[in-house]
DNA sequence: GATTGATACAGGGTTTTTCCTGTATTTCCT
DNA sequence: AGGAAATACAGGAAAAACCCTGTATCAATC
């Protein structure tokens, strides 16, 4: 009976202990894996890695001396773009994580995962392409929507009515007031208290100001 | 003992079997569901929504007369962002999918999917406050790779030089013209002649214009 | 029936933005 | 050396944005 061929693994890790842990971790869950190199850095990757000897997934932590996480995937995208990616490492930030799957890395984990996620996660990576836990998924949901509290807009939306709502919407863009208030069939005077009005509850002193805080509210669409 | 209150659901969907048949499904799946209304299109849902009578998820279809998926949802976030909605659509395309999870839908069904998946997707929604599929994230993180956002926010980029970079970062502010000449060092003169040049190399007609153009090519963050 | 509050609007004035034309200086190119 | 292009700046004026005070209407409340 013919022995599955062994998934090929590397590490890039600056900190020694973490990654002999992380090895006898694998060798522990299953002896599907071997684990072909260990780098310190993006760096010491370059050097280790050459067509004879190419991992089907590297291990990759994100904050390393010399070659960081970030920098070692975009030359693997160039160089080994077929080598999948799992990001190991111990940020929660948002805009890393984002950063990471915007590079195409197959799979974000956390450090203090149980060995049994980490398992799963290469199973994943190997048979799915790729394996993002509803953590990752949350957080990369959040960013793609401008990453607004649903609570928090709602209560900047009750402190307008709705013909404000409308008038932010139609502020929002190059009209000028008098076109505005064409639009909204209402006199320009109006329109005037429209702004006043949301210039002292939003406390904002500008039409940018309003622009500007419908944005970041998400209370307009761009 | 307490009964826990049911959830409440509502139905947007233009075809009157299809939504039928949902309906008998999930009565048939769990009985902590109760149908608030159904809606033929967007129109239809704004005139049976008030606040007397919110559900809390939406099942919402893209492909409507009248008023669409989108812009439903995006009526939705304006008057009702507590409302979490569910997408059933017969549509896979990526650019839809990804155009929905921006809008913030909480998840997005085929209409194919057994109605096992209906269920946990209801109750995700109801616990976790989402529910996306490995299909769903599959497509999400393949658009944020292939977008080229980046080269466009280069190109943009290429079309200014420095001082009017410097310039657009303070535009996109409730500062005056004087006060950002005077934090630039510059004459007020000066940095009319960087609005103009502006407003012409970025096809804008205002300084709300250079503002929503910033932010749109992430040019800035707020 | 008087009062309050919300909404739509006006007069009229100040500040800021927008736009046009034009100049002095520097730098770079041939 | 003689342009050409880029940069910083001015005068002047029209348009838009901003701000304050005040009125008319309607509907709800006391």
């Amino acid at each position: 009976m013919p022995v599955p061929p062994a998934v090929k693994l590397a590490l890039v890790d600056d900190h020694t202990l973490f990654r002999k842990g992380l090895i006898s971790l694998i060798e522990m869950i299953s002896t599907d894996y071997t684990i072909l190199f260990e780098a310190d850095n993006g760096l010491d990757l370059q050097k280790k890695l050459n067509s004879d000897n190419q991992p089907d997934i590297i291990l990759m932590d994100i904050n390393m001396p010399g070659m960081d996480g970030f920098a070692s995937v975009q030359w693997l995208n160039e160089y080994f773009p077929l080598i999948k990616v799992l990001v190991v490492s111990m940020i929660e930030k948002e805009e890393t994580i984002v950063k990471m799957l915007k590079l195409g890395v197959k799979g974000y984990l956390c450090k203090d995962v149980e060995p049994k996620e980490l398992g799963e996660a290469l199973h994943a990576i190997m048979n799915k392409g790729f394996y993002y836990t509803d953590f990752i998924t949350g957080k990369l949901v959040h960013s793609l929507q401008g990453g607004q509290e649903a609570s928090e807009k709602a209560a900047a939306l009750n402190l307008m009515n709705d013909r404000e709502k409308d008038f932010l919407h139609l502020a929002c863009s190059e009209f000028t007031y008098n076109e505005i208030a064409a639009k909204m069939f209402l006199s320009p005077k109006t329109i005037d208290g429209y702004r006043n009005s949301l210039f002292e509850k939003l406390n904002v002193k500008s039409r940018v100001g309003l622009v500007l805080y419908a944005i970041k509210h998400s209370l307009v669409q761009l």
